[in-house]
DNA sequence: CGAATGCTTGACGGTACTCAAAGATTGTGG
DNA sequence: CCACAATCTTTGAGTACCGTCAAGCATTCG
């Protein structure tokens, strides 16, 4: 089979664990993936040497607590997780969710305080880097630094949309706009199956992520679902519609490029 | 008079062009001010290497059209000016307010594509660096990139707390909220006269920022203003009852960090 | 002084929120 | 394996917050 001009995201073999043993990274199962650009074996090595451990988080509990900073970086290998932050009285306001390949806990490095909390939606398993080896690694590896800005200027792009979505969008544009996005994000890493791609959330995390009450995006997602655009079944979500979705959420396919991976 | 433990911001001489001639950053008079951190010789003369030129941009006029990468980076030098995003039917959604030492136009350099357009609300001045430069400075000066990096994550935040606002906060809410926020601000890099901060915005710019319509937004300053909780005067804010609107805003006086300064 | 722009107010309607309770699904222990 | 609990989803009813429309007022500018 020849190539397309196109970078093709092609399914995967789900990797859940990152390769245990002293030289892990050589052997990472996320990287074989076109959605990470290709690295030199002397960057890989670099990454391979910060890395200190894996980590398992189970379904639902934290990975960064709120309020606290956190000592460690994480890479995310396998997983959904989710940004967010809570007010006083208990309000939620989801901030962006998390794949594999997202960089985890940066931006504590240089907050004056109050920062967001980190929870996991699946289990999800996190390759661990220490904070305090992050100005050495932008020292001794200023590629690598910059592949940590892109990533997090990918990151606030993401918040940029989801700040559109919360403060100019109705409802159902929300929602259409929630659901093609992550369809996108989970297919480019390659976790579609024949169409349907993993899918944890609850409605409350529908709700917390979109600016709406529980209610309102159940009757929201109701009706949108009797319309044929899309199926929810049991934890695995299908896109029937795309184009639909997209014009209703004024979304477009920008063709998302391949990100390094730390 | 001795130093308090506290970094003091005090108000500064009111920087309007950054200083011309060949070695303009070595007498940069937004440097002075206590809210950057200081910065060895060596990168002060790096950032002057890399910095190209001045620019005036007047109020209401474009620095960085939407959908277009900008070739230019820029710090702000002085003035206000916001970052905003547009959906096709023209709603518009304003990401966050920058203030004199915001870096702009970084995540174009990562974009997949469609960014964000960043609009004069005063008349500004901005340094200009050459986007291509970008990776050499990484490279060649680890330390800035680590800087760009505090920035860029200290911006996500700002983004991060204008979602919760307008996904989760009520009108008034989100009206103290963001009062309290340009108002510290804006006082930290010394902008502060005698209580009152220069505010050159039109009540569709605050509902374009917090997601309300213009009455709306209208209606719910009026109320807060009766309740003698701040004034806006002639293009000037005053802050009459701090307490009451950080309250209602939750929103708490995290001590704001000396910043890097590029 | 008239036009343009921005601010303010009232009236009205609709989207989305709250409250409440009934299904459906999942998990757990006997 | 079933029964029961717990959790999540769904629906209805009533309400409130906020949006839209419309028009008058204030300020600025040429």
């Amino acid at each position: 089979m020849a190539y397309s001009s196109q970078v093709q995201f092609e399914d995967h073999l789900k990797p859940v664990m990152p390769p245990q043993g002293p030289r892990p990274c050589e052997h990472c199962a996320l990287r074989i993936n076109p959605a990470f650009l290709p690295i030199p074996a002397s960057e890989l090595l670099a990454i391979q040497n910060y890395r200190k451990s894996t980590r398992v988080v189970e379904a639902g509990r934290t990975i960064i607590e709120e309020h606290r900073a956190s000592p460690q970086l994480f890479t995310l290998y396998s997983g959904w997780a989710f940004r967010y932050k809570t007010l006083r009285d208990g309000r939620r306001q989801i901030l962006n969710f998390l794949l594999p390949g997202d960089f985890l806990g940066l931006q504590d490095e240089f907050a004056d305080s109050f920062t967001h909390g980190v929870e996991a939606a699946t289990t999800v398993t996190l390759c661990v880097f220490e904070r305090k080896d992050l100005w050495e690694v932008f020292h001794t590896q200023p590629k690598l630094g910059y592949d940590i800005t892109w990533l997090a200027a990918r990151e606030e792009k993401f918040v940029d949309d989801n700040l559109v979505t919360a403060g100019r969008r109705s409802a159902a544009e929300r929602v259409a706009m929630l659901l093609m996005h992550l369809y996108r994000r989970a297919q480019r890493v390659g976790m579609e199956r024949e169409g349907w791609v993993e899918f944890p959330f609850q409605q409350q995390h529908i709700a917390d992520a979109l600016g709406l009450s529980l209610v309102h995006t159940n009757k929201t997602m109701r009706s949108l679902q009797r319309l044929g655009l899309f199926r929810i079944d049991r934890g695995w979500l299908r896109i029937l519609d795309p184009l639909a979705l997209q014009n209703l959420g004024d979304y477009f396919d920008r063709p998302l490029r391949p990100a390094p991976l730390i």
